[in-house]
DNA sequence: AAGCCGCGTGGGAGCGGTCCCACGGAGTTC
DNA sequence: GAACTCCGTGGGACCGCTCCCACGCGGCTT
């Protein structure tokens, strides 16, 4: 079929360029790279043969050399900090991460996975993505101090959260209804006629921990009812630090009879602290925590959570940051999913 | 300090090239090309000026220009299987991606994520993983039957697999040694002084499962205890699996009194069952899973469970797969990583 | 003194695309 | 029928690197 172009035993098959498929359609290279990239200027005649030429030689076009004269590399990072990787572990990550993958794919954009391993590797991250040349940057779990989005901002890479830093967030970035949902939640409590609600709250340098702090007391307010301090314990969305905080409340108010918590990982705590406290989960104390994460159904008793449409939010982010590479400044959103409350044992 | 090179409002401030290192400190291309791939050719008289104007331009390489002419990408892609991405929310894919990430890292590669959202795309996964001209792919969650490892393969793309797909793999791979794991976790059970010891299987399809399987065999005929058919129930790796083969093992065998589940998720639906079935964990019936998950610490029991390196394994595929790139050949090993059991109170 | 070696070096020739300018021919318009 | 469109088209000029060839030059031999 084939002339013997190079030497029989050449290793790696030259793959066939542009100007092959040119070549076999008859055509010249501008009309073959007007047809793969979909320009209206051609006609049908040009268009089908080198659609057949395409095809026959089963051409794919470089990446490289298009992004070369481009300067663009149709691919996103998304920076996931190590340290959270226990986070990578929770339904949010793997959510968010599918989510911003299919979002990304309908656009044919590729996803370029950068985990962090240490703080001093953190620092050189603007300098490193920008060397990489990635057309635009996703975050995940960032912190009200973080200031790598500013960087990259600086740096003109389109960057956007997940989560705001704070509330005035100048970057595009998307978030669930956290004060909503912990709104939610302890009206939940209270409708099932809790009278002495505490909660433990996230790490109050993140502001989905503050957000989720608000809506609990709101709830509060709403219902008429007193928002002691003592009601309020700090954790660090860890266990130990669940089952800390739950220590801290129930010698603070030994009648609480309901605990919302900030995370489901911190109420896990809260439970084995209740029951080794000698309080009965649900009946002498109810429980809510927040993601609807793995261990939620899990635990024993299962835990009713407030849930976030993980996966919305991940196309949400692809989508913003792709608006926001097409047109700079169009994907600088303020994007609020709802969540919603699942019901299980706990309370 | 700069020249007005171009216009005062250009947006996109033109990065410094090769070319512009080379003219800033006196050499030709070549030589800065020479330092900075850490050719041994170069006088250190170059060297130094060349690595000053790299440092005052805050010159970084191009990599599209470079795997342009290189032939290589420097990155590598990761498969999952969306199917499975429950999977991705286990400790199983995080740790292992850790891994690979770290190991990658250590040699500059870039990490591509690769989820695939249904089978139609799968079969054109080989195909688009040549076209993005990856230099090379590693594969989780592999079936049995699964051909896109040979195909890419026959593309001459190097891959490397966690886990295989049956005892002949002709790919490198990097597997624990789950037949071990397993012999581990029954012999716990019988020097526990437990006679009657039944399995839940994982899909028999995967080589992992049916490893699993072998090494509960093997425990049981080594301690001169008979293996009998109704002691093996078939799951799936999900909880209803886990607990519809519980449900099997009790009707079969009521005398039960421990369960080998080759995963923590299957354990953990085994659990409910057998709670279901008025048995107590432990008292009654002993239970241990495999994985080590996230789920194994928040049951009630915690569970006991046999865990796998995950990071290890992950470093060890990027680097097999780093040799198998940079020599066709050398990373066709088939690496097993010790397995090792943590007890807790399910046993 | 003439020849040879080898080291460090400069720079031409691509790698495989996109962009854009100029050009031929068919279809208007006056 | 000349002038003017407009549309599809071909191909030159890059994009920023690496590769490799050829060259100059100091130090050795013979």
């Amino acid at each position: 079929m084939s002339p013997a172009e190079h030497p029989p035993g050449a290793p790696d098959a030259r793959r066939p360029t542009l100007n092959a498929v040119a070549a076999l359609a008859g055509v010249g290279r501008g009309t073959v790279s007007r047809v793969i990239n979909g320009s209206p200027k051609v006609s049908d005649r040009s268009r089908a043969a080198v659609e057949r030429a395409i095809a026959e030689l089963g051409y794919v076009p470089n990446p490289a050399a298009r992004s070369l004269v481009t300067r663009r590399t149709d691919s996103v990072a998304l920076v996931v900090p190590d340290a959270q990787t226990r986070l990578f572990s929770e339904p949010y990550f793997s959510g968010i991460i599918r989510g911003v993958s299919a979002g990304l794919a309908d656009a044919g954009m590729r996803l370029l996975l950068v985990m962090v391993h240490d703080a001093k590797e953190y620092t050189r991250l603007a300098p490193y993505l920008s060397g990489q040349r990635v057309d635009g940057v996703l975050m995940v779990a960032v912190h009200s101090d973080d200031t790598l989005p500013d960087q990259l901002d600086a740096l003109a890479i389109p960057t956007v959260l997940a989560g705001r830093r704070g509330d005035r967030e100048p970057l595009g970035h998307v978030r669930a209804d956290n004060r909503g949902g912990a709104e939610i939640a302890v009206r939940h409590l209270l409708a099932g006629g809790r009278r002495t609600v505490g909660t433990i709250t996230g790490p109050l340098d993140m502001e989905a921990a503050r957000e989720r702090l608000d809506g609990y007391r709101q709830a509060l307010r709403d219902a008429g009812a007193p928002v002691a301090d003592e009601l309020v314990a700090n954790g660090d969305f860890t266990e130990e630090g669940g089952r800390e905080a739950m220590r801290e409340l129930l010698c603070g108010r030994p009648d609480l009879d309901a605990v919302f918590a900030a995370s489901d990982v911190m109420a896990s705590g809260a439970v084995l602290e209740l029951r080794a406290a000698g309080r009965r989960v649900p009946e002498d104390v109810a429980v809510v925590g927040f993601d609807d994460s793995i261990v939620a159904r899990h635990i024993d008793p299962p835990l009713t959570s407030v849930r976030q449409p993980l996966d919305e939010m991940g196309r949400t982010m692809a989508r913003l940051l792709l608006d926001e590479i097409a047109d700079r400044g169009a994907g600088r959103h303020a994007v609020v999913l709802p969540t919603r409350l699942v019901v299980r044992e706990s309370s």
